[in-house]
This record gives structure tokens, sequence and C-alpha cells, in this order.
RNA sequence: GGGCGGGUAGCUCAGUUGGGAGAGCGCUGGCCUUACAAGCCAGAUGUCACAGGUUCAAGCCCUGUUCCGCCUACCA
């Protein structure tokens, strides 16, 4: 069984390797035989926009590390892989690139551009596969899904169809935030602000019956085209006499009434605020409550329109200063103040929104709401860590409605179509051939499509199988176990499928969720192409290895924080693979005349009770940080197990009995003791760093997959033989003679002895008891302290000149009679 | 405005029910000791943000202050 490696681990060729030789014996498949609980995640579907970066690489290895345990512990695991259309997104990376060739979507037509982004999808669906097999990640590749599949898209129209019967999906006239750049409405969530600095315009607005003037404060000015009232509060004295009162519309000439609205706040500006409904969310609501007019001056491209008389065509912002000068002129702008306001963007192209009222789709989210909220206020769902659960509450007990329509070409087409004779909304899941109102025959079908996030929040039971449940053995994998991902999308999608699960399969989606961090760059800082410090997944696979690569992640993975990555950090963990991979090589080195024996035939040592006991420990701590996803108390547990207890201490104290050939059964004993710890070692490190471990198993277990190999289980009698609770002391015994290692190295190394020369030392304490102990270690001590004389004796003893320490109630004195000391100075 | 998280060794961070201040990297010194120089041995380094309080005992619990980050809001 001897063998001989390298002396450093080349990552390169044994990983593509043994992710062929998975793929090959189809391991990641769940086995229809097994009868075993199951144990199922659904992927967070990455966006088929390019390829995949860092965040993604935690996500996927976390997951991954999950799915490998549960593999190896029994369960019947299914772990299924799909991507997501990303709407928005998608069509802009499409449209950019089109964009290359001087070329509009509306060159195309709209079923050309489909055509174009469905062979992006492709490109990038492959890149995202190839990127996820290079980091490891064991899902399910037969049970790909696609957000726009066919069995998805059905899925999509029952569900909005029955929604819209049951009245929770409406139509309707509101306003909406709109993207002039990606020209759709855009939903509440995908706006985000951005605090700028502006100004705060105060504008004088003339009574009508020439009796003075109305200040109002502004940070719009433009938007005053569309004015269609001033509201003051109800109980502000300055301006009850005013209120009914109309007000002369500068630059424009239009009356416009003086409104109380208790919606106004008095101490803010002037206490009066024009009242703008088209064009702002809260002059809407306004509006309605008074019934105004909503005047539209802007148009899709955020250019002032026709209603805007001279102004029209012209962009809101230039539009602004043009007013403010005409307004100047006129003698209606009061004053300028500096003023910092946060301002809504696109949250996908990061143009400034505009506010637009326009005919969109919407969800009413009140009644899913309610369930949903419940299912984590009973602990039927577990947000792990706890914290988040109070930002899910927040959000979810303040929701409002849902806009899910988009103006946009790429994505679920809404199943509605309308009458074009008596403009009736049909929606049903087919083309529908005869107006139900009219008896008419010709339809005009809607052309918006869904919002992206509408699909996804059905993804973990449509990529099981719903509503046609293909694969009848699918269904009992839901509820998931566990949904792996960011903070950044709890509302964007996993508040909606726990709304949607409820629903629809009258269920949970998940029993956990798991909510990890950003990865940010060694300082903290987002990464980002423009400051340069974004580290991609592949260029530190390729420098450094997958198994380093996600040895870092992991071990960086603590709830709670973000995670700051630094490529040195990923280089130590290199070296702790190396490591293994050198510890396995001495492993293997030393197994001549091998063979696994019983542990009755073994003459056990105190340092072979030692290590046992320390992997018991480092068992059972794993396990449970694993069970309660404490992903870096793993990695860590791991690292300082093998390395500073196995490496550092077992196999030197081991090495003398691996060296000789005089006692069989002690190297049996140390042979046994040795593949025992690796092997549980290396079972626990695979989930974290699945090549090299393989690489390693197979050296020892030809073409028996370490990937099902059984999960180490203290019960094993193995580990119940080392038991510090009974009376068995030689396991505390071998950490006193460590620390007497220690402090006799120290003493060395202040006398400046060179670590080759070999010294004197005598011990001496109180008890016979102890000297026994002392002595029955004795060769420990010798070897691993450089120690060719070794004198122990009871009590004070006589102990000669010498450098002496105290470990315990040991007194240590290293004879420094004989030794040349003349270098110390 | 509201909420959450965080300020621990030069850097990045652990610290699970209060009792020993820790890891990795970096740094210093010594070693090619027959697995590993991507290594081995030894070492230095801290008013645990600040101020109070509870306690025999506080990095950990309570109150206040301050700085940083994030989320959220109808900041005209």
């Amino acid at each position: 069984m001897k063998q001989n490696l390298p002396t450093t681990y080349e990552p390169k060729t044994t990983e593509a390797k043994w992710y062929k030789y998975w793929l090959q014996k189809g391991l990641f498949a769940p086995n229809p035989s097994l009868k075993a609980e199951h144990y199922c995640i659904v992927i967070p579907p990455p966006n088929v926009t390019g390829s995949l970066h860092i965040g993604h690489a935690l996500n996927n290895t976390l997951q991954d590390i999950l799915i490998r345990t549960k593999r190896m512990q029994g369960f019947n695991v299914l772990w299924v892989f799909g991507m997501d259309h990303a709407g928005i997104a998608t069509q802009n990376v499409v449209e950019r690139q089109l964009a290359q060739e001087n070329l509009s979507r509306n060159d195309l037509g709209r079923k050309e551009f489909v055509k174009r982004v469905w062979r992006w999808k492709q490109e990038s669906g492959d890149a995202i596969v190839n990127q996820l097999k290079r980091l490891g990640v064991s899902c399910d590749w037969s049970r790909e899904r696609f957000t726009m599949d066919e069995g998805l898209s059905r899925a999509v129209k029952k569900v909005f169809v029955q929604l819209y019967g049951e009245g929770l999906i409406y139509r309707g006239h509101y306003i909406i935030n709109w993207c002039p750049r990606c020209h759709t409405a855009l939903s509440d969530l995908e706006v985000e602000y951005h605090e700028l600095d502006g100004h705060l315009y105060y504008l004088k607005y003339p009574l009508a019956d020439g009796s003075g003037k109305l200040t109002v404060a502004t940070t719009r000015p433009e938007t005053m085209l569309g004015d269609t009232a001033v509201a003051v509060h109800p109980k502000d004295k300055r301006f009850s006499h005013l209120i009914g009162k109309q007000l002369v519309l500068p630059i424009v000439g239009r009356y416009i009434p003086i409104i109380a609205d208790s919606f106004v706040t008095p101490e803010f500006g002037t206490g009066s605020v024009k009242v703008t409904p088209a064009h702002d969310l809260n002059d809407f609501e306004m509006g309605i409550r008074h019934n105004l007019q909503q005047i539209v001056v802007m148009d899709s491209d955020a250019k002032m329109n026709e209603r805007a008389g001279k102004y029209a065509g012209m962009d809101r912002l230039e539009c602004r200063k043009k007013i403010l000068n005409e307004l100047q002129d006129g003698g209606f702008l009061d004053k300028i103040e500096d003023y910092k306001h946060s301002v809504g963007h696109c949250y996908r192209c990061k143009t400034i929104i505009e506010p637009a009222v326009s005919d969109q789709w919407f969800v009413k989210m009140k009644p899913l709401a309610e369930p949903a909220i419940s299912a984590i206020r009973q602990g039927e769902i577990e947000l792990v860590p706890k914290q988040w659960e109070n930002t899910y509450y927040d959000w979810m007990d303040n929701i409002r409605d849902w806009c899910v329509s988009r103006q946009i070409w790429w994505g679920h087409r809404i199943p509605a179509w309308y009458c074009e004779k008596c403009k009736q909304v049909i929606v049903q899941e087919e083309d529908p051939a005869l107006c139900p109102s009219c008896s008419n025959t010709t339809f005009k079908p809607e052309t918006d499509v869904l919002d992206t996030w509408f699909s996804s929040a059905l993804w973990p039971f449509t990529t099981l199988g719903w509503p046609d449940w293909p694969e009848e053995s699918l269904k009992s994998f839901y509820p998931t176990s566990v949904l792996v991902t960011g903070f950044d999308i709890l509302f964007f999608w996993v508040a909606r499928m726990i709304m949607m699960g409820l629903k629809f399969m009258d269920d949970i989606p998940f029993r956990r969720v798991y909510i990890h961090a950003l990865v940010r760059d060694e300082h903290g800082k987002k990464m980002s192409k423009s400051k340069g410090n974004v580290i991609d997944p592949l260029d530190t696979m390729e420098a450094y290895g997958t198994d380093a690569f996600r040895f870092s992640l992991t071990a960086l993975t603590t709830q709670g924080r973000d995670i700051c990555l630094s490529e040195k950090r990923i280089e130590g963990y290199r070296n702790f693979i190396n490591k293994i991979w050198n510890a396995s090589r001495f492993c293997l080195m030393n197994l001549e005349g091998y063979q696994a024996q019983d542990i009755a035939a073994l003459k056990l040592e105190p340092a072979d009770k030692w290590i046992i006991d320390k992997l018991k420990q480092t068992i059972i701590g794993v396990s449970d940080a694993i069970e309660k996803h404490e992903f870096s108390r793993v990695a860590l547990g791991l690292y300082q197990f093998f390395w500073h207890e196995f490496c550092d201490w077992y196999l030197e104290l081991a090495k003398p009995r691996l060296y000789q050939a005089d006692d069989q059964i002690a190297r049996t004993t140390a042979q046994n003791i040795i593949i025992k710890v690796l092997e549980n070692s290396l079972k626990m490190l695979h989930p974290i760093i699945p090549f090299v471990t393989e690489e390693i198993w197979q050296k020892l277990h030809p073409d028996e997959s370490i990937m099902v190999a059984k999960w180490p289980d203290v019960q094993e009698e193995w580990l119940s033989l080392c038991d510090t609770d009974k009376s068995d002391n030689d396991c505390k015994n071998m950490g006193h003679i460590i620390l007497i290692i220690e402090e006799i190295r120290r003493i060395r190394t202040m006398l400046n002895i060179s670590p080759a020369k070999r010294i004197k030392v005598h011990l001496a304490v109180q008890g016979i008891q102890a000297v026994n102990m002392l002595k029955q270690n004795s060769a420990y001590i010798e070897n691993l302290g450089k120690v060719d004389c070794l004198s122990i004796a009871q009590g004070e003893g006589k102990l000669p000149h010498g450098a002496t320490g105290l470990v315990d109630g040991v007194n240590i004195c290293v004879d420094i009679l004989g030794l040349d000391l003349t270098q110390e100075e």
C-alpha cells in the first residue's frame, strides 16, 4: 500500500479528473431506491446575465457543504439546479450588445429581439454551468430548470389566472416608478434611493384675487407645469383663510385651488406644498383624496411633452433650468437653498426614476402576506440568523401592492387579452375564442410581461414539477429543507416564495432560510469593477485551487457580518490544503505492512488515546456546527485539529513507532491510528474541500468515492475507546507531557541550544504516581524535546546546575554542564 | 425619522450559559530535525470605542455617548 506522491499538491489536474468521475458515477442525483429522509435544496437561480461573481461562489459553496454533508449522513439528497431569465437585466445586456452594432431592439422588432436573447441565454447559461462545475458543486444537473422553460411558463400562467380570478391581481391606473431608460414600470423594491445634493426652490404663486402670493417649496420646479393644487395643513392657522381660494400658476396661467390636507407638514418649507398628482407619489394620493386632475407633462423618456407647451421636447433637467430662469424673470422665484435628499434610481441601470401614472397590473399583497408572516412567527420557517426576522416583519407588516407588469420584451407575457370591440379584459391560460360579454372574436393581446420575481416566487415548487408533477417522487421533496441566500433579496425573493408557496402548495416552501453576508474586499469595501478590487472566482481557483478558495470562503463565513476576503487569506488556506496533502503523503509512505486491525488487537499508547479523544471532540463540534450552519466554526475546527493536533503533535509522537521494525504490534497500532484519524478527517473536510479529499481517499480506497462515504460517527467503537469521563487518564496525562515538552523547548530556545543538539534534562515531581506517569511517557519527552538523558526523581530531587522551569508541579532542569553556551552572548 | 449590525493585537476577524483575552496573516529570533521552506520550533504585541452601573468577578449583562456600515420611510 506504500505510495509515493509529489511534495506539492497540484490542484489543476486533480480537480478536472474527479469532477468528471463524479458525473460518470451519477453521484449527484438522488437515489430513488434509498428509503431515507429527504434533504432538498433548490438553488437560488443565477441570472443569465453573464458570468458568476464571488457572491455566487460563496452561496454555492455553502449549499454544497450542506448537500455533501447530508449525503454522507445518509439522507436522500436532491439539489435542484436552474437559472433565472432576469427580465430587465438580461434585456439590458442584449441591448448593450446591439448598441455595439448600432442597433436598437426596435430595429429588430420584438420577435427577433427575443430570439436574440434566447441565443444569449444559451451562451451565458453554459458559462454559468461551467463555472459552477469548476467550483465543484454537486447539484443534480439532470433536473436543470429555467424560469422561462415550458413547464415554468405554464405554472406562471396558471398562477396569474388563479390570482386574477380571486381578485388578488388587478389592473389599474396608478402612479408607479418609471425608468425612462429601460422604458418600463418598476416595483417599489426595484428602486434604489441615493442621497443627492439638490436644492429647495421657493416659488411664489400669486392669488387669483390679487390679494398676495403664496410661497411653496419644491425640489423639482419643472413639475409645476403639471400642478393642479397647492396644499396646506388643515390646522395651520397661517393659511386657514386661504383654503378654497384660487392661485394662478405662473408661466402657465392656469387656476389651481388651495386645498387642506393633513399630509402637509406645517414645519417643513413654507408649510404649503404644490401638488402634482401625475408626477409624485404623495401628490397622486392627495389628488385622489381631493379629486384633482392628473396632468402628465412628461413622456416615457422623461422629456417634457406637449402639455409642457414651449418646453415640449426638453429633458427634465434642462427644462428645470429654463423654468427657473423664467420664474426668476417673472419675480416668482423667492429663494434657493441647498438641500440634500434621496432620489430614486433604477436598480438595473441607475437612471433616476420618474414617478408616472399609467395602466399597470398589480398583486394585492395583504391577503398573501398575512399567512407568510405567521409562518415565521409560529416558527414553521426559521430565519438564520434570527435577527432578520425583525426586518422581515417590518416589511411584511407594511407591505404594499406589487406592480408586476413590465413594458419590456424579455419575460413571461401576461395572459390577458382585450376585446377589440367592447374592451373587455379577458384573463385566461389559452388564447380566447369568444368575448364573454359581446361575443366578438377579435382581441388585442396584452404586450406587457411579468416582473422576473413573479416566476422566481414559484421556484421551490415549479422546479420540482408543479403543476404537472411529471415525476411523482419529486413531490415528496416539498417543502425543501433549507434555502441559502443573501440578505439583499430577502423581500424580492424569499418573502414572495413564502407567500406563493403557502398560497399554491398550502405549505411553506422551506423549513429554514440561511442568510449569508456579502463578500467584500479585504478592507470591507464593496467589490466593483470600477474600484478594481474585484476578486474573480475563476482567477482565484486558477491561482490557488478550488479547494483553497472554498475553504477560505467557508472559514470567513460567520453569521451577522460581512465577509472581507483577501488574497493573503486564500494563500494561507492554500497552504493548509498542501499541509493535508503532505500529511497524507506521510501516512501513505509509512504504511508498509499495514493491516486494518480490531482495536482489541492493538496496543494503544497515551498518544493514541489522546488523538482519538481530540478526534471525537472534533467530530462532535463539526457536526454540531454544520447543523447550526456555523460555517466558520466548521472550517476552523478542522483546521485546528488537523494541523495543530494531528500533524504538529500526533504524527511526531507516532514517528518512532512507524520508523522502527522491531515491535510489529506497536507499528501496526500507530498505523491504524493514523489511518483512522486521516480517514475521519478527510470525510469531515470533504464537504468543504471535495477535490483533494477525494484524491487522497482513493489512494486508500481505490474507486470508492468519499462522496458517499459514511459521515463519522462518535458511537463507533474506535471513538468511544478513550473516554475522559471514565477512569482512563492517559488523554489527560498526554496533555501534561505536551506542556512539559513545550517548556523544555522554551528553555532550549532561551539558552540558544541548537535544535539538533541532544541535551540532558532532569525532572522532579511530588508523588510516586506522578513519577510513574512521567516515566511511562518519558520516550515522548526524549523524542520531541531532543533529550538523550532524562532523569526523573521524586520530590525536590537534587537538581544540578542548569536552567529551570515549572509546569503543573513538575520541576524541569536542563543540564548546562558540558554545553557550549558561548554563542549566547 | 425608524430599525438592525458592528467598533477586540499592525491587518482581517473568532470569542456559544459572565471567571484563562484568542486565531490567521504580518512581525522578531532560531532551524534544510529522513511528510511538508506553501514547512518546523520559539517569541513579542491589546486602557476588548468612550463614560457610568449591576456583580465577589464584565469583551460578554444594563444605561448613556460617539464613530462606521446596512436596511427602511409619504425628507415638498
